[in-house]
RNA sequence: GGUGCGGUAGCUCAGUUGGUAGAGCAAGGGACUGAAAAUCCCUGUGUCGGCGGUUCAAUUCCGUCCCGCACCA
C-alpha cells in the first residue's frame, strides 16, 4: 500500500487554495506549496498567500519557507518537498501538494535530471558576458562549445542557452548527455486535480484580485523591495509592472493595468501546461467538497 | 471663425515618390529538463474617417465634409 499524494493544479487565481485546504481537512494532514513565489517571507500581498488563519489551521510547507536572497529554483523545490514528504508521511498516509508552477509540478510527478551544481562564479561571468557582449556572442559561445545542444535549441531562447553554456563551462561536457538520468521520488500514489474554469471568468477574477491586492498594500509592498529589483526572484508578476512606476517608466494606472495583462497570460500558459497531464481529474472550484471526497476516496480504495 | 497637425488591425503607431498595407503590445494557440510568476515559438483583411473629383488604377494626389488636438482670434 503506497503513500498518496493529493496533487493539485491550475492557473493563478482559479482557487487551488481554498481547494486545497479544504481535502486537507478532510484527510486531516498538511499541504505543500508548489509554488515558485509563495515560498518567499519577503513577498505576501502580491503572491496570494493563503491568510493567516488557513496558516494556522493546517501547516503549509514550502510557504515563507525562503528569502528572496535565497537561490530557488526545482532542484531547491524537488529536495524540500521530497524531505517534507517523508516526514509527513511518517504520521500520515495522505499529503496534499498544491500549485500553480508547472515546471514544479513535474519535477513531483516525473522527477528531475540528476547534475552537478554549477559554481556560482561561472554562472555569473557568463551573465556579464552576456550582458556586455549579447545574444550573439551566447549563441556563438554555444554553437562552437556544445554543437549537440545548439543544433536542437531555440536560438532565441537566451535563458536555455545560457544554462547549456554554463553547464559546459563547469563540466566540460554537454548538457544534453544527462537527459535520460533522472531523480524522482518514492512511489507514492498520485490524485491529480486540473482545476480550472471558463476563460471569461478566469479573467475577470484575476482582474478582480489584482484591485483587491492594491487595496491590501500591494503598492507599499512592492516599494519596499525596490532596492532589490533586480535580483531573479523579484522577477515576478505583481511587482516588476511597480517597479516599472516607480522607476517613472509609466503611470501608476499603466503598472495595475499590466499587472492584470501579465497574471492573465501567465494563466493561459499554465493551462497550456497542466493540459500535458490527461491522467488529472479535471474538476472546477466549484465541485463542492462532497465531489472532491468522492473521488478522493475512489482514488484511495483502487 | 482662422491656421496648423492628426484620423491606418482591439491599443500605440509606421508606410505606400499612386498598383488596396506592416511593426510592437493585446488576443488566440504552442513549447518548456535547476531563473519557470522566467524564457521562447507560431497566428495580422483592416470600409487605410465619410463623400466626391483626377486617373487604366487612390489608403496615397485634389476638393469638400465630419471628428480629435494645438495655436491664433
Amino acid at each position: 500500500m503506497h503513500k498518496k499524494c493529493v496533487v493539485i493544479f491550475g492557473p493563478t487565481a482559479v482557487g487551488k487554495s481554498d481547494l486545497a485546504y479544504q481535502i486537507a481537512q478532510y484527510c486531516k494532514t498538511e499541504i505543500i506549496s508548489a509554488d515558485s513565489r509563495q515560498c518567499f517571507r519577503e513577498l505576501n500581498i502580491g503572491v496570494a498567500k493563503p491568510d493567516n488563519a488557513m496558516l494556522k489551521n493546517i501547516p503549509h510547507h514550502f510557504v515563507n519557507s525562503h528569502s528572496i536572497h535565497d537561490t530557488m529554483n526545482v532542484k531547491v523545490f524537488f529536495d524540500y518537498c521530497k524531505h517534507t514528504l517523508a516526514t509527513i508521511f511518517k504520521t500520515t498516509d495522505t499529503a496534499i501538494i498544491v500549485g500553480g508552477t508547472g515546471f514544479y509540478i513535474d519535477a513531483i510527478l516525473n522527477g528531475i535530471q540528476d547534475l552537478p551544481i554549477i559554481p556560482l562564479s561561472i554562472k555569473q561571468n557568463i551573465q556579464h558576458n552576456v550582458n556586455a557582449s549579447g545574444k550573439q556572442w551566447l549563441q556563438k559561445q554555444v554553437e562552437e562549445k556544445d554543437p549537440v545542444f545548439f543544433a536542437h535549441a531555440d536560438k532565441e531562447n537566451t535563458h536555455r542557452l545560457q544554462r547549456a553554456l554554463e553547464f559546459f563551462d563547469a563540466t566540460q561536457q554537454s548538457i544534453t548527455l544527462f537527459k535520460e538520468k533522472k531523480t524522482r521520488l518514492p512511489e507514492y500514489d498520485f490524485i491529480l486535480f486540473n482545476v480550472n474554469k471558463e476563460r471569461q471568468m478566469l479573467y475577470q477574477q484575476i482582474d478582480q484580485r489584482v484591485e483587491i491586492m492594491m487595496k491590501s498594500g500591494l503598492l507599499e509592498e512592492a516599494e519596499n523591495l525596490l532596492q532589490y529589483q533586480q535580483i531573479e526572484n523579484l522577477q515576478t508578476i505583481g511587482y516588476k509592472e511597480l517597479f516599472a512606476f516607480f522607476n517613472a517608466e509609466c503611470s501608476l494606472t499603466t503598472a495595475i493595468e499590466k499587472v492584470k495583462q501579465h497574471s492573465r497570460n501567465y494563466a493561459k500558459r499554465q493551462i497550456t501546461w497542466f493540459n500535458r497531464y490527461t491522467n488529472a481529474h479535471y474538476i472546477t472550484p466549484n465541485s463542492s467538497i462532497e465531489q472532491l471526497k468522492h473521488l478522493f476516496d475512489m482514488n484511495a480504495k483502487s
